[in-house]
DNA sequence: AGCACGCCGACT
DNA sequence: GTCGGCGTGCTC
C-alpha cells in the first residue's frame, strides 16, 4: 500500500532535467519531464528536445531536479531514447572536468565523445501538400522550381533547395509556400544506429526423425529438386557449424531465394532474425599467452609493478624496438585477471592490423578496437560493448578515452610524446595523454606511459619522482641500434656528387640495400611536389586566396594546393604579375622526391606515404601490406613513416633534409627534431640486422644531430631544460594561449591590443603578446596569439582559468569585440 | 549549430 | 524599390 502511494507521489512530482546539447553553447538548458516519463528520466540517458524555433536535438540528461526554473517556462522533453543510460555518471564528471580544464563547453566535449550515430539531430524535410490543389501559374519562378522538383522527388531537405535555387536564403520562400498551403514542412529525428540483422535457418525438429526426413526428401526430389538440394546442403552445413545463415545456405546450395522461402512456408525450415556484431572476432576466439620476456624486460616489468604500489603513473622509457609491447601485454593480462578494464592508447597512425592482430592473439574476443576509420555503426557497437563490460581491453586512438568504462584498472599511453594526442580543431583542444591520467585517477586506476623519446613534461615528472621511472636501454633480441651517418649537403654540392636531392652516401647505401633485397625508407617532412612556385623575373609567388601561405604545387593533380584550407587552383604557365614564362619550383616535398628517384632508379618499386596517398579508407593498410610483402623497395613519406612501422627488411633510412625540422621557429623544435629523428631511425634494422641511417643536412655540426648520433636523450634533456627554465617554458611553466581572429586585420589589431590589456590587468607580465602567428591568416580570418605563462607552483591554474573566462566574457560583451572569435588553447603544442 | 531579424549594397 | 547577403542575438 505504501509502495503504491510512493509511486503515486512520484508520478505527481514535476521533474526538470538539465541537459547537455551537442552544440558549442556556453550553458546547459532545462526541460520539463512529462508525468508519464518521470520513471524513465535518469541521468545519462539521451532525450530528444526542441531547441530554438524548430530544430530537434539529442541531449544528455546531466541532472534532475524538482525545482521549476523561475525566469522562463521550460519546454517539455519530447522523448526519452534509452532504456538505460548510455553515458555513465563518471563520464559526465569527466566531461565536466575536460570542459573546465580545456576552457570549452560541455556540448563541445559531448560532440567529441559520443559517436555521431548516438547524437541524431533533426532535419527539415519539405513535401508537397497532397490535400491541396493550387494553380501553378500563380507561382513565381522560384516557387515553381521547388514544386516541380517535388513532383519528381517527394521529399527535399533545406540544403537540397539551397542547391536547387543556387542561393543561401531559402527560408522566406519556404515559409510563403507553407502559408499558401502548397507544401508541408516536417522535422524528424530517427535513430541512426541500426543493429545488423542476419537470418538464420533451423530445421523443423519433426525432421530430426530419419523416417520423416526420408519421406520429405523423396517428395521434394520429385516435385522441387532445388529445394531438395537446399535441404541436403543445410544438413551438410549444420553438421559442420553451430548455426546456418540464410545467405550462406543460398550461396552453398545454388538454390534461389525462392526455394528457401517456400521451404520456410512449408515449415520445413524455421527462419530466425538475429542481431549480429559488425566487429568480427566473436567471443570464441581463444587467448593464449606463451612468450617469455627477456631478462631486461622482466626486470622492467618488475620495476613497473613496484612503482605502481606507490605511484599512479609510471613512465617506461625504452629505446626503440626494446619490446615495450610485450611488457604492456603482461600488465594487461594481470589487470584483466583481476576483472578490471584496460585501455591501451596508441596514435591513430600506429593502429594498423599488425598491432591489432598481435593483441587479438592474447586477448581474443575480449579486446575492442576504436579508431577513426570505424564507421558510425561500428563505433556504437564498441561503445555498447564497453558499456556492458563485454570488452575488458580496448585498443584505441585519442578519442577512445571517451568510451563508457566502468572500472578502468590500467591505462597505457604508448608513444606518449606523440603530438597527435593533442586535438586542435575543433574544440575540445584536449590532450588525450593528460586527460587519460585524470580519467585513470577517477577510476582509481594506474597509468603507464611508454616512449623511446619521452616528452619533456613527462620526463620531468618522472625525474622529480612524481611519476615512477623505468628505463629499458636494451633492444629486444640483442639487435643493435642503427649506425647513424651524417652527410653534409653543402660539401657534396661543392664536390658535385649530389644527384638531385640525394647525396652519394645515401645513393650508395640505397643501392647496397636493394642489391641485398632489403628495403629503404626515405623521410621528407613535406608533402606535395614543391611548396613554392616563384617567378624568376619578378619574384611573384602564388598565394592562397583564403590564407596567408604560398600554394604548394602537386604534380599528381597539376594544381596548386593550399595545405591550410584545401583551396586548389590551376598552375599558371605564365606569371600572372609580369607575364614571364620563367616560373620556378622552389623547395621540394615527398612527391618530388618520388618523382626524381623514379628517374634515377627506374627499375625500383617506389611508394609514397603521406596525407595525399592515405586519404581513402584502406590506402594506408594497402601501402603497409605491400611493404610487408616486399612489393615496395623504397617507401618515401612524411612523419607518417616514423610511426609504428615495424618491418624486418628495412635496413636503410634516409632523412632527405634534416634542416626543415631543426630550423622550425618553436621552443620545442629541438625536442621535436630529436624525437622525429630518433623515431625514424628506430625503424631501421630490427630483428637481426644492424640498420643504417643517413641524415642529410646543411648543418652537420648541429647539436641535436650529435645527440641523435649518440642517442643521448639525457644530454638533449639537460641542455634544453636550461633554456626552458630561463625562458619560462614548460615543463617549468604552464602555457595557455588564446587565439583571437577577425576578418579585418585593423579591427583585429585593436581588439587584440585591448583584450591583451584587459588580461594584463589581472595577470601582469604573465601575459605575452599579442603576436601574429607564423601563418597569420587562415580561411579568411586574421589571427593574433596571446600567450599566458603560469608558474607551476604557487599559482592556482583553476582560479586563473576562471578569471580568464570572466575576462573573455567581459570582452565579448563589449561592442569592441564585434565579429571576433576567441579560442583558448590550454597546454598548446 | 540554426534560425529570425535588421541593415545595406546591387540590380531590373 | 526589392532581393539577397551578411552580421547579431537567442535558444530552456
Amino acid at each position: 500500500m505504501l509502495e503504491f502511494a510512493e509511486v503515486q507521489l512520484h508520478n505527481r512530482k514535476t521533474l526538470f532535467v538539465e541537459v547537455i546539447l551537442p552544440l558549442a553553447i556556453s550553458r546547459n538548458y532545462t526541460y520539463r519531464v512529462p508525468f508519464e516519463m518521470n520513471n524513465g528520466a535518469v541521468v545519462g540517458k539521451r532525450v530528444v528536445v526542441q531547441f530554438g524555433k524548430s530544430k530537434l536535438y539529442t541531449a544528455i540528461i546531466e541532472s534532475i531536479s524538482e525545482h521549476a526554473p523561475e525566469k522562463y517556462e521550460a519546454k517539455y522533453i519530447i522523448e526519452i531514447l534509452d532504456d538505460a543510460p548510455v553515458v555513465t555518471s563518471r563520464q559526465l564528471q569527466f566531461w565536466h572536468w575536460l570542459a573546465e580544464y580545456y576552457m570549452c563547453n560541455e556540448g563541445e566535449v559531448m560532440n567529441a565523445a559520443l559517436p555521431s550515430a548516438l547524437k541524431l539531430a533533426s532535419e527539415t524535410k519539405v513535401m508537397l501538400n497532397r490535400e491541396y490543389e493550387y494553380d501553378k501559374t500563380q507561382l513565381n519562378d522560384k516557387e515553381y522550381l521547388i514544386t516541380e522538383a517535388l513532383d519528381i522527388q517527394p521529399e527535399l531537405t533545406v540544403s537540397d533547395i539551397v542547391k536547387l535555387l543556387g542561393q543561401k536564403t531559402v527560408m522566406p520562400i519556404l515559409k510563403s509556400l507553407f502559408e499558401k498551403n502548397i507544401i508541408t514542412i516536417s522535422e524528424e529525428v530517427s535513430e541512426r544506429y541500426k543493429p545488423r540483422k542476419k537470418t538464420y535457418i533451423t530445421l523443423n525438429p519433426v525432421y530430426q526423425n530419419p523416417d520423416n526426413r526420408r519421406e520429405l526428401f523423396e517428395i521434394l526430389e520429385k516435385r522441387a529438386p532445388k529445394q531438395a538440394d537446399a535441404l541436403l546442403t543445410y544438413l551438410k552445413l549444420s553438421r559442420q557449424q553451430k548455426a546456418v545463415a540464410k545467405n550462406e545456405l543460398i550461396e552453398e546450395s545454388g538454390a534461389g531465394e525462392s526455394s528457401i522461402k517456400s521451404l520456410i512456408e512449408k515449415e520445413v525450415f524455421f527462419a530466425e532474425h538475429k542481431t549480429v556484431s559488425r566487429l568480427g572476432y566473436e567471443e570464441d576466439d581463444e587467448s593464449i599467452s606463451n612468450f617469455t620476456l627477456s631478462g631486461a624486460q622482466q626486470l622492467a616489468l618488475d620495476e613497473a609493478r613496484l612503482h605502481f604500489e606507490k605511484k599512479d603513473v609510471v613512465l617506461l622509457h625504452g629505446v626503440t624496438a626494446s619490446g615495450k609491447t610485450q611488457i604492456y601485454i603482461k600488465l594487461i593480462e594481470e589487470m584483466v585477471a583481476t576483472g578490471r578494464q584496460v585501455l591501451y592508447l596508441l596514435p591513430e597512425i600506429a593502429l594498423t592490423t599488425h598491432i591489432i592482430e598481435r593483441l587479438r592473439i592474447y586477448f581474443g574476443g575480449t579486446i575492442g578496437v576504436y579508431h577513426s576509420r570505424f564507421n558510425d555503426n561500428e563505433r556504437v557497437e564498441v561503445w555498447q560493448k564497453v558499456l556492458r563490460s563485454e570488452y575488458k581491453v580496448v585498443l584505441g586512438a585519442r578519442s577512445s578515452i571517451f568510451l563508457p568504462f566502468h572500472d578502468l584498472g590500467l591505462l597505457i599511453v604508448d608513444e606518449e610524446h606523440e603530438t597527435s594526442y593533442k586535438q586542435y580543431d575543433p574544440a575540445p583542444r584536449y590532450n588525450a595523454r593528460d586527460a587519460a591520467i585524470y580519467l585513470a585517477n577517477m577510476h582509481g586506476g594506474k597509468v603507464l606511459l611508454g616512449s623511446a623519446t619521452p616528452s619533456f613534461e613527462t620526463y620531468y615528472n618522472a625525474r622529480t619522482h612524481k611519476y615512477g621511472l623505468v628505463t629499458l636501454t636494451e633492444r629486444y633480441g640483442g639487435v643493435q641500434l642503427p649506425l647513424v651517418e651524417v652527410v653534409s649537403i653543402s660539401k657534396e654540392l661543392k664536390q658535385k656528387t649530389m644527384q638531385s636531392h640525394f647525396t652519394s652516401v645515401l645513393m650508395a647505401d640505397m643501392q647496397l640495400a636493394l642489391e641485398n633485397k632489403e628495403q629503404v625508407i626515405l623521410f621528407q617532412n613535406r608533402r606535395g611536389y614543391a611548396p613554392v612556385l616563384m617567378c624568376r623575373v619578378c619574384a611573384y609567388t602564388p598565394k592562397c586566396i583564403n590564407c596567408d601561405v604560398s600554394l604548394t604545387y602537386h604534380k599528381h593533380t597539376t594544381k596548386l594546393h593550399c595545405h591550410y584550407c584545401g583551396y586548389k587552383e590551376d598552375t599558371p604557365s605564365v606569371c600572372p604579375a609580369c607575364g614571364s614564362t620563367h616560373l620556378e619550383y622552389k623547395g621540394f616535398g615527398t612527391e618530388k622526391v618520388e618523382d626524381e628517384l623514379s628517374v634515377l632508379m627506374p627499375d625500383v618499386r617506389l611508394a609514397r606515404m603521406d596525407l595525399d596517398t592515405t586519404r581513402s579508407r584502406n590506402s594506408l593498410q594497402t601501402i603497409l601490406n605491400n611493404l610487408e610483402e616486399k612489393k615496395i623497395d623504397i617507401l618515401i613519406g612524411t612523419q607518417m613513416v616514423a610511426k609504428g612501422l615495424d618491418f624486418a627488411d628495412v635496413t636503410v633510412i634516409g632523412i632527405i633534409n634534416a634542416d626543415s625540422l631543426l630550423k622550425y621557429p618553436d621552443y620545442r623544435a629541438n625536442e621535436r627534431s630529436f624525437q622525429m629523428l630518433a623515431q625514424v631511425s628506430g625503424r631501421a634494422g630490427r630483428r637481426g640486422k644492424q640498420g643504417k641511417v643517413v641524415i642529410q643536412t646543411y648543418d652537420p655540426g648541429h647539436r641535436v644531430i650529435k645527440q641523435v648520433i649518440e642517442n643521448d636523450y639525457a644530454d638533449l634533456y639537460f641542455t634544453e631544460m636550461e633554456e626552458r627554465k630561463s625562458f619560462k617554458y614548460p615543463p617549468f611553466f604552464r602555457i595557455i594561449s588564446i587565439d583571437i581572429k577577425h576578418k579585418n586585420p585593423e579591427i583585429l589589431y585593436n581588439q587584440a591590443e585591448y583584450f591583451t590589456n584587459e588580461l594584463r590587468k589581472h595577470f601582469g607580465d604573465r601575459v605575452i603578446g599579442p603576436e601574429a602567428p607564423l601563418v597569420n591568416r587562415i580561411r579568411n580570418y586574421y589571427i593574433k596569439t596571446i600567450m599566458l605563462k603560469f608558474e607551476r607552483d604557487g599559482v592556482s591554474v583553476v582560479k586563473a582559468k576562471a578569471l580568464m573566462r570572466d575576462v573573455i566574457t567581459q570582452f565579448q560583451t563589449t561592442k569592441l569585440s564585434k565579429g571576433s572569435v576567441v579560442q583558448p588553447d590550454v597546454d598548446p603544442y
